[in-house]
DNA sequence: ATTAGTTTTGAAAGGCTGTTCTATTTTTGT
DNA sequence: ACAAAAATAGAACAGCCTTTCAAAACTAAT
C-alpha cells in the first residue's frame, strides 16, 4: 500500500487537514474533519484516518486530541521545475520538493524555480539559485519575470529575463542579465499573441553548500 | 499592560507554548502545560493563559481543545542585526523581526544578518541580502564566515570574509569578495588571541523590492 | 448470484479538556 | 502591620474527543 492509492475520501481528508493545519495552526479534530466532509459518524472519520496512517500520510498520537502530524512536509512552496535562458521550462504536475521561503510568500499559487545557468548573473542570481515566483500577467519595466513563448502544438517554452516596454520603438525587450547574451526583441504586434508574463520574480533564495 | 509585564511564570508558560508548538506541531492542552510548569490546578492554568491573552501574547479560542494561538510569528529564525566588511556588527538582544528560511535551517541557534555595503558582490551577496549564520567556531577554507575581531574593552567588532588558512605564509587571510578591497592578514600567532570564527553563511536570502 | 472485502452508520464508553467556583496562600503597596 | 491584589489549590461539571463495537450498505470479483 503506498500513498497513491488513497480513495477520493481519503484525498480529500488530508487535503482538509493540510488547509486547516495551515490557517489554524494546529491539526482538526476527527469531528472536524466530519463535519467538513459530511461525514456522520466519528468512528467513520476514525476509519479512515486509520487508512492514511497505514498509508503512510499522517501519524496518529492515540487518544490525544488532534493528534494528527503530516508525515510529508507541507509548509512552503512547491519548487516545479527549473529554469535556464532560453531553454524550456520543466514543470512537474506533484512536485515533491518543498521550500520555506517566509509565510509573507505563501500567497495564492506562489512557487520556486531553480534557475540553470549565467543568464542572469550580473543581477546576481547565479546557477543553482531558487528563484521564487509569484504569477501574475502583467509586470512594470525592470522586472524579473517568466516569460512564455506560446507555440503551436508545444506547451510553451519559458525563459526568465528582465522586462522593458520599449515605446519608441514599439516592442518589447527580454533582457537577460549577461552582457554575452542578447536581448530578445519581440513586435508590439506579436506580443500578446505569441508570448505572455507568467509570473514575476519577488525573492532569491541561495542555499551555500557545505564545502 | 504591555507583554513586558509578563511575570516569571508567565514567560515560562509562554516559552513553553513556543517550543511545544515547534516540536510537536500543534498547541499544548493546558493540562500539559500545567505538567511541565508543575502546576498542580488546571484552573491555575487557565488564569495564567488569561493574563497572557489580557498582555497581547496569545490568542484563546474558546472550549476548542489546544485553543491557543500565538499573535506574534516565531517561525523562522531571529534578524540579529545588519554587517558590512570591517563595519561593527550590531545586535539586538530581542530582534523584532524574523525570516522563515526552511525548517532545515531552523537548528541550534541559527540566525540571520543584513547585509550592508557591496563587500562580498564578487560572490553575489547583496547589500540588503539576508545571510543565514550557523554558529560554529571552526570553518573550512573558503567558507564565508563572520569573523570576530576581539578588542580590549569592546565588545568585539565581525566582518563578512571568506576564509582562508594559508599554511606558506602562517597566517590567515580574511578575503572581501570585491577586487576594490583588501584582505585581511592575520600571523598565525594572532589568530585565536584577538580573532574568531562566530559562524558560517549556510544560505543567501534576497526579497525583490516591488518596482 | 454469491461472496469477500470495503465503506458507512449509529451508539456508547471512557478519558480528556476547558471552564468555573470557592477557599487558601503569597506577594505587594502603604 | 494592614489591606488590597495576585497567585495557587482543589474539586467538580459539562462538553469534547478518541476509540471501539456491532450491524448495515455498498462494491468488486468470481
Amino acid at each position: 500500500m503506498t500513498s497513491d492509492q488513497a480513495t477520493d475520501i481519503q484525498r480529500r481528508m488530508y487535503n482538509f487537514i493540510v488547509h486547516y493545519m495551515k490557517t489554524e495552526r494546529m491539526p482538526p479534530t476527527n469531528r472536524e474533519i466530519g463535519r467538513e466532509l459530511q461525514i456522520a459518524s466519528t468512528g467513520h472519520v476514525d476509519y479512515h484516518l486509520n487508512m492514511l496512517e497505514k498509508k503512510g500520510l499522517i501519524s496518529r498520537q492515540p487518544k490525544k486530541s488532534r493528534g494528527i502530524k503530516l508525515i510529508k512536509t507541507v509548509t512552503g512552496i512547491p519548487v516545479m521545475g527549473s529554469i535556464a535562458a532560453g531553454q524550456p521550462l520543466e514543470i512537474s504536475r506533484d512536485p515533491e520538493q518543498m521550500i520555506d521561503v517566509g509565510r509573507e510568500m505563501e500567497h495564492d499559487n506562489t512557487y520556486a524555480l531553480i534557475v540553470k545557468g549565467r543568464s542572469m548573473i550580473e543581477d546576481h542570481i547565479c546557477d543553482g539559485d531558487y528563484v521564487v515566483i509569484k504569477p501574475q500577467d502583467t509586470c512594470n519595466n525592470g522586472d524579473i519575470v517568466v516569460a512564455v513563448h506560446l507555440q503551436e502544438g508545444m506547451s510553451g517554452s519559458a525563459t526568465l529575463k528582465r522586462f522593458f516596454q520599449e515605446k519608441d520603438h514599439d516592442r518589447v525587450r527580454l533582457q537577460p542579465a549577461n552582457s554575452e547574451l542578447e536581448p530578445i526583441l519581440i513586435p508590439r504586434s506579436e506580443w500578446d499573441e505569441e508570448w505572455k508574463v507568467q509570473g514575476k520574480v519577488v525573492a532569491i533564495f541561495r542555499q551555500c553548500r557545505a564545502a
